[in-house]
DNA sequence: TGTGTGACTCGAATCGATTCGATCGAATCG
DNA sequence: CGATTCGATCGAATCGATTCGAGTCACACA
């Protein structure tokens, strides 16, 4: 009715107490004679004032109840990605149960990631690297700087942030001697990207040695530590068209040179790369052996069963979450490394023996 | 280093200017000397002073940056629904380009939705409900009291909210119009929830009086002005498993009374209608015919093509996020209807001789 | 009757910036 | 050369609450 929204200290006017009892009527805290706080409430009602400006309590109590997650990519393809959604899943239970709420920062069709500009803008008591901590990210220095808690999930592993992983090297570590002891000896590895600038392709030196993200780097490690230098094929983004793509250019190869076994760096990719292989006319697991990462359900593997690493994706979130909590109750909770369990499916087998012995 | 961070206060006195000076050469607004600037921004940096605090800023600018949308399913369901999933997508978009982030305001296991407190705790510039509007949702009128501007996706329909929707009374219609055309009698339905709370089942005459979400009620609504009164099975949400299980209800009745063609309210619902139809021995559409709603992409179908109404919901997401600039931008955006489409696939057919003539 | 205790309320400082109007010197114009 | 204008800077008010220490009052106890 009136131009003005009203404000605390005019409800207390109203009902004849200072502003401080007012905000006690309505925070609670402190002692307030019972008829007090009806009178205060009544003339809040009268006002159609609807509580304190949540602004203002915010500044003053220095916290505003708001944790970030930065998404690297465009949220339609992290949307696509189990694994993220588990994350993410978990992590809005824990936050809900803390009062808190969680502010999605991705990047966009455009630009690789936020703007600073919007970051710095951004009230948060926390902020949650999901899947997308480059170790050298300019943002981490900014809320480092800011001092607000930062969780990296599988992400940077530096002194001033939490880290929450697994296992990537011994994971894919395992992975490949799975693939060695079949008789594997022609690999080759399909990566998620080594950061975010819509790479895709053979990986060049360069870049190889410029990978940005700790797992992706674990990970293809692991397999170079097995199998030496592979052929080793970058893609942009976490989708199965990607994997496809990628596989398909590591299959255009003569026979004799082609891979008999792809590691794919994430279940979704070695979805993509199956498809791949079907689409060439070839047999998985008899002509190409596959393996993901990450262990999802996915309706797109038909009767395939994907010999790949399980991560407790949802449960992460749910860390990730409660190491949140932890900060924001002032303490610096410990890094955590969850527990990863090898599958071994119906997508890998001992290589067709063209090559070996001429038949 | 030292125990407080710094303030702009700090910084100012630092390079021997006023606060309010150092605010304009942080900010960009009004006129500063080129040198000025400088010592400000070296003060700043030798005091490790990261910019202006977001939450004060916010306070005296009466705006946080920040909007709400409020899903109101557990977040995992929402994410596996292509519809939500591209909505959001769509919105993230133009928000990013708004510079405001996007806060996602989720149900959890437990509850059926946010805690009244957490929303009026959480500084926000406007609200979206998405696929949760419930005509008499008790939040709704929080907000309208604290003043922050609504968006509705799909009502509530009220003076006081702007709403984007599409003519789902229209495309229900259509739909079932085809249905009839095609000699089609006995018809049922599964809909999506009528309001969150868990409920699944045969929808009672009192759910039905009290449907809560707009789009539910103008679907059904559709349905029973063409066929009159159908058997009504309800989910409590909208995922496969849940359509599939309604229909195993209606299913079950014996042939004679069995329906001949279901209209699933949703297309997700309507792939757990026909996973249920094959479940039981029939063909699709040979001897159940099966349409949706909404168009989504989904690897769940193999090869049909569904029949079912497209709507624009990656354009839904673009147009809320222009209507929430409206609102920023202090105009009263105009209600939008989106156009849809309606598609004739490959899961609706005639019914099945029997019944209509002895064999 | 003096004093302690506890419940309740209030005043004033504070959170950390932004912004409006005023000031002041230098440059421009007639 | 005086009047205007413009650019740069500053002071002070303001955004809307929370919080802490202090003050009041009634009641109980010795």
């Amino acid at each position: 009715m009136s131009g003005q929204r009203p404000t605390l200290a005019a409800v207390a006017a109203r009902a004849g107490v200072s502003p401080s009892t007012a905000s006690l009527a309505f925070s609670g805290a402190g002692p307030v004679a019972q008829e007090t706080r009806e009178r205060v409430l009544a003339a809040a009602r009268e006002l159609g004032y609807a509580g304190p400006d949540p602004l203002a309590r915010s500044l003053r109590q220095g916290r505003s109840g708001i944790v970030a997650t930065l998404i690297g990519e465009r949220l339609l393809y992290a949307f696509r990605d189990p694994v993220a959604v588990g994350l993410l899943d978990g992590l809005a239970e824990v936050l809900s149960s803390l009062d808190s709420g969680l502010l999605l920062i991705s990047g966009d069709a455009t630009r690789t990631g936020p703007t600073p500009d919007q970051v710095a803008r951004t009230p948060m008591d926390a902020v949650i690297f999901a899947m997308c901590g480059r170790d050298d990210d300019p943002l981490l220095d900014h809320f480092i700087g800011r001092g607000i808690p930062v969780v990296a999930v599988d992400g940077p592993h530096r002194e001033d942030v939490a880290v929450l992983d697994v296992d990537d090297y011994g994971g894919s570590m395992a992975l490949a001697r799975h693939l060695a002891e079949l008789g594997h000896r022609r690999i080759a590895t399909v990566t998620l990207p080594s950061r975010l600038d819509g790479h895709r392709g053979p990986m060049s030196d360069e870049r190889r040695a410029q990978v940005g993200f700790a797992d992706v780097r674990q990970r293809l490690k692991a397999v170079e530590d097995v199998f030496g230098r592979v052929p080793v094929v970058e893609t942009p983004t976490n989708i199965i068209e990607e994997g496809q793509q990628a596989a398909a250019l590591l299959l255009a190869a003569p026979p004799a040179e082609r891979p008999t076994a792809i590691v794919a760096q994430s279940d979704l990719l070695a979805v993509g790369v199956i498809r791949a292989a079907l689409d060439s006319g070839l047999r998985v697991p008899d002509d190409l052996s596959v393996v993901g990462f990450d262990g999802i359900e996915t309706p797109w593997l038909d009767h395939y069963v994907l010999t790949t690493v399980e991560q407790p994706y949802v449960e992460k979130g749910r860390v990730a979450g409660r190491m949140v909590a932890e900060f924001l109750a002032g303490r610096r909770p410990d890094d955590v490394r969850l527990p990863i369990e090898v599958r071994i499916g119906t997508t890998t087998a001992p290589p067709a023996a063209a090559g070996t012995l001429a038949p």
